[in-house]
RNA sequence: GCGCUUGUAGCUCAGUGGAUAGAGCGUCUGGUUGCGGUCCAGAAGGUCGCAGGUCCGAUUCCUGCCAAGCGCACCA
């Protein structure tokens, strides 16, 4: 409907000569208004044009009330239009079917990726639902999705993270060693070590000392990342591939984009290192693409691994949802692109902030490397899946979210994702009631009471809201659209008699209440949370 | 010290260059036990961190300050 009226709005502004401004606002306008929707298109045209606001609004104003679809509008404040469609308006809104998506394109999402040095926390598990979401609405945009965790499984990381399971798997057999400098402290790790005693035996010890953190590194982190895809597949979110750093190396694809950038005259030498240019990006920090001891960084890998998904894999373009923290790594990693002459627009990212745990109203770190966190395994032990995901969702990637593990469990019955929940069960428990009627009764000429107008402009938004998330990757719009949607069919629910002894009024209200309950299980898929039919 | 992100109701958070800044939880009041009472209606609760600036108009944009979280390696 919003788009019909902007449509309406620029045909108006072209009969008068206007440009039509960028920033036009068309939304329902606050309650006591009395209005269905609101724009303050006078108000960007006045400014535009340096005319007076009231006057412009009173040009559009008899303009508009010469379309059928409007059957009144009123001028408020400083030149606000104030806009009361017709019956014609809500009756077309509910005819027409919604446009289907166009965007056909091969796309690659990238998300969580945690280090394989540890368990998934409540911190970086927030990329899950997150990235599961996007990758969904741009699947209902249209495009192909492809879903891929990618493993930092070598690097210094990895080795540090290796000697440290070492260290303990060698002193399950009584041999002492020296713990390495800055290894991982964690319980997590010590259990790892005697897993791998008692599961594979003592067969590193008996390797030479050079080749023990590199055989362990390979056990360790595979057995850290099938843990992870446990907690990820708990999570009910599943990837196409989960590729990793080595293969990257291994291939000899790091060292051929190292080689398009030295080509590119994008890189120079210092300090026995290799860098990316600094003026190949716009901040002033150096990156380091080559170490002096001759083994890659985690960047130049990336910008190769970017380099497969776009032209090996044929990807028009990949999104990156990563952790806070990483907007640099953004802006490094379109200029890596520029670098090898790839379009940097084609790589996307998207950041959010971490999760931070309140526990009797202390915030708890959550380092890996102490081992002070708290994992996803642990809330998912004490939560269900559907209020983990609702939960990680429904606020904006950039809020500090603070989780209060208390009260997510012990108010986990006043969850918002059970009222939406609900009403779909209340909507498919009304429509198995009502079988005996007939549906398709015409109902032209009955017009709509202000709840049911309510209720449609809100269903009218919907593919609006979807393609907004598409494009902008907040995905915390849609678990606020469907709550909304609820509310107001609870409200028309609450005030209308579905099942109601004028067939033609049924007629139409179970149409409408089928229409709700289809875009709130749709809503609810985009989530990755269930819609049931009864709770 | 530098950088990124954030600061809105008691708590967790939406939202916006414009009209009386919203929701959930919590608190209080009422309705509904008649298509599902996991519902509905209402009340109380705000200096939109502080101070300047731009603007007809700033909670929103800009600058400075304060506070919080996270980064600040030839780690990933």
């Amino acid at each position: 409907m919003i788009e019909t009226l902007e449509k309406y709005l620029r045909n108006v502004l072209q009969e008068l000569e206007h440009e039509y401004p960028s920033d036009v606002v068309v939304s329902e306008p606050p309650a006591h208004i009395g209005a269905d929707f609101a724009t303050n298109v006078a108000l960007q045209v006045a400014r535009a044009a340096s005319a007076n606001p009231r006057e412009v609004a009173e040009k559009v104003r008899e303009k508009l009330l010469a379309n059928a679809d409007i059957s009144n509008v009123e001028i408020a404040g400083p030149g606000f239009l104030n806009i009361v469609l017709a019956e014609s308006a809500y009756t077309n809104a509910l005819a027409n079917e919604q446009p289907s998506p166009k965007d056909n394109k091969k796309v690659t999402v990238e998300y969580i990726s945690a280090n394989p040095t540890g368990p998934l926390h409540i911190g970086n598990a927030r990329g899950g639902p997150m990235g599961e979401t996007i990758a969904r609405v741009l699947e209902k945009q249209g495009n192909k999705v492809h879903r891929d965790f990618y493993v930092n499984n070598v690097g210094g990381q990895a080795n540090v993270f290796a000697a440290s399971v070492l260290y303990h798997y060698k002193l399950h057999f009584g041999v002492e060693s020296t713990f390495p400098e800055k290894g991982y402290p964690a319980p997590y790790v010590q259990e790892l070590g005697e897993e791998i005693a008692t599961a594979e035996g003592d067969y590193i010890l008996h390797l030479p000392e050079a080749e023990q953190v590199e055989a362990m590194r390979k056990t360790a982190i595979d057995r850290q990342v099938a843990k992870i895809r446990g907690t990820v597949e708990r999570m009910g979110i599943h990837f196409d591939t989960w590729s990793n750093e080595s293969e990257l190396v291994e291939s000899g694809r790091s060292a051929a984009v190292l080689e398009l950038l030295q080509h590119n005259n994008a890189t120079f030498e210092k300090d026995g290192a290799v860098w990316l240019s600094a003026d190949m990006h716009d901040e002033d920090r150096e990156t380091v693409l080559v170490k002096s001891d001759g083994t890659t960084t985690y960047f130049l890998d990336d910008i190769a691994f970017y380099r497969m998904k776009l032209d090996e894999w044929g990807n028009e373009y990949g999104v990156c949802v990563l952790g806070p923290g990483h907007v640099d790594h953004i802006t490094r990693m379109k200029a890596g692109l520029r670098g090898i002459g790839l379009d940097p627009e084609r790589y996307r990212g998207s950041v959010y902030q971490h999760v931070q745990l309140k526990e009797n109203g202390e915030k708890k770190k959550m380092t890996k490397r102490e081992g002070t966190f708290v994992t996803a395994d642990q809330v998912l032990d004490e939560i269900p899946r559907d209020v983990f995901t609702w939960f990680m969702l429904s606020k904006a990637a950039e809020t500090h979210l603070d989780f209060d593990f208390q009260l997510a469990t012990d108010t986990s019955e006043k969850n918002p994702v059970y009222y939406v929940q609900y009403a779909h069960a209340r909507i498919c428990s009304v429509l198995a009631k009502a079988e005996g009627y007939d549906k398709n009764i015409t109902t032209a000429g009955l017009g709509f009471n202000p709840e049911e107008r309510s209720l449609i402009r809100h269903l009218a938004a919907f593919e609006r809201v979807i393609a907004d998330v598409a494009a902008t990757y907040r995905t915390h719009l849609i678990p606020a659209y469907v709550y909304e949607l609820a509310t107001r069919y609870h409200h028309f629910y609450a005030h209308n008699r579905v099942m109601s002894d004028d067939l033609t009024e049924a007629a139409q209200r179970l149409r409408l209440s089928a229409l709700t309950a289809a875009t709130i299980k749709e809503g609810l898929q985009l989530m990755n949370i269930v819609a049931q039919d009864r709770m």
